[in-house]
DNA sequence: TTGAAAGCGCTAACAG
DNA sequence: CTGTTAGCGCTTTCAA
């Protein structure tokens, strides 16, 4: 054999059409080019874009992405952390800063291990509840507040925050409570119900006639976990007659499509779902390829006035 | 040593927390417990049941789900195929039966190598196309003919179609060459349109104008390839006053919850999303344990007439 | 520089 | 039936 063997042979392999085989190269290297990523619901478009921007961030760097649905459930989270480790994964990336002890444990032997981890969605707080994993995404209770403020700033001196009705969707508890921290500190009124579980419109649509039902100090503004609770009430509102933002503003969270359409239109807070996906990638692969451990990112949420809480903005 | 082993190192086992490298009982086996899903757009609402039912289904069955995001590009599902080879997947799930030339190619392989391989959201049809997968869906023509049937039955003789603006969702332009044959069948004047890509919900908003300017014989029922475009005609039509289903017929495709919750609300067919992931998933898992290739199986759609195309039902 | 050899952690096929 | 051994297809290390 003489001269250019490198090219005749990757001529070869493209003829032939070889692939090398993951399986033998990663257990000879002993790292694997997986990503694993836990999303509470893939099917959620709050995540989508969030997975999208994973997706492309990993693009091209030879790492494919492992989709796994937690569905809002720590103990299926531990379950398939602890099936995941037999995979090996380059990289773990789970949704929020809530996990079972199990899953935590995990988590931990994996960073000690060498394996990045990073929390997407959720915040470095000042409790000690972040585990020491690093943490991509927004401050809730900042948002909560910020929802607040927006409300109160239109001159609502009585509000109300409907929850989600998912026990362990605890980002969306967080902006509750920071929503109600705002009010307290602005000695405004408010009142913290919580939504049924099932279809988000139906639950937001059936939080109307208690709203109204509301005491002598009537409530004048609502926030929602999410925008799909928020345009269920608007919709059922709206058909009841009652005038919006006049008689009553709705202020959602999350940005989906849908909210934008609607008439009046619904004002909500735009978290940086998109970012997310696409920092996470880059700080793993950074992890990865460094041996650094990945770093900590806050990132912007956007609160968006449309018509729903007036149009004086 | 002497008498139960077994349940000792079973014991120490879990104490350790040991869990079996997967990396190289495949390797030694030749066989992985990845079932590889390439999916248009995960993120899209379409798609969510049908991977909630194709993780239910593949649950405890020790197979995990490699979901992979194609953004209905053959060119990135073939980069896709190409990268999972090396995974050496248990069964590959793909998403209808148009692939590119090389994606048939390693799809043939992989199947004639013994790895199962089945097509999702589609139907046997008899054209050859069908390049002997397993079809696991529904049939998107029938399901056009249904909706113009539908449209006809309420005494409409003006007929339009709004073909999705993505280029690549075959299956959408199906469902519209169904509709025009069914109605060019039942002697009905029809019309296709094309959405343009972007939002959704906008791009239906954009076929309102240009439906109401026909021409002499004005439309009176439309039809759209998914029920987000059907919803931003059916909102667009209702802010300029045009009556529905009076003077405008809106009939939707896929059954998205907010098609429930609009006033007038929306006429639609529901496709058989979750069980398709199901149905999928447990063909897979058949397959692969007995050795047989997986079988087809077309499953019904349900039309399901609400307000927007009359109340006659 | 290029080439041979030794495993990675299992499974499967063998011998005891 | 249990215990041992030879690889799976690579990467990595070490000798040539």
């Amino acid at each position: 054999m003489q001269k250019v063997p490198a090219a005749r042979i990757r001529e070869a392999i493209e003829q032939t059409g070889y692939v090398p085989n993951q399986q033998a190269g990663q257990l000879a290297s002993g790292n694997s080019r997986i990503v694993a990523a836990l999303i509470p619901n893939v099917g959620h478009s709050i995540f989508a874009e969030t997975i999208q921007g994973l997706t492309e961030g990993l693009h091209g760097s030879g790492h494919e992405l492992l989709l796994l649905s937690t569905g809002y459930s720590m103990e299926r989270e531990e379950a398939q952390l602890r099936a995941l480790t037999g995979w090996a994964p380059g990289a773990i990336i789970v949704t929020g800063r809530h996990h079972s002890p199990g899953a935590l444990r995990m988590l931990r032997d994996a960073q000690a291990a060498g394996t990045p981890v990073v929390e997407i969605w959720d915040h470095p707080t000042n409790r000690a509840d972040s585990e020491g994993f690093a943490q991509i995404g927004f401050d809730h209770v900042a948002a909560g507040r910020t929802m607040a403020r927006h409300l109160i700033d239109k001159g609502h001196v009585s509000l109300a925050y409907i929850d989600s009705g998912v026990g362990e969707d605890f980002r969306a508890h967080e902006r509750g409570q920071g929503f109600m921290a705002e009010a307290k500190a602005q000695g405004v009124r408010v009142k913290v119900l919580r939504a049924s579980t099932g279809d988000a419109f139906d639950a937001g649509r059936e939080m109307v006639p208690l709203l109204l039902a509301a005491s002598r100090t009537p409530i004048t503004a609502v926030a929602f976990a999410n925008d799909h609770l928020a345009c269920g009430a608007l919709m059922e509102a709206t058909s009841r007659g009652v005038q919006i933002p006049g008689q009553l503003a709705l202020l959602g969270f999350g940005d989906f499509p849908i909210g934008r359409q609607l008439q009046p239109s619904l004002s909500t807070v735009r978290p940086p779902t998109a970012d997310i996906g696409h920092v996470a990638a880059k700080a793993v692969l950074q992890s990865v390829t460094k041996g650094t451990e990945p770093t900590s990112r806050s990132l912007p949420c956007q609160l968006i006035g449309r018509d729903s809480t007036g149009t004086t903005r």
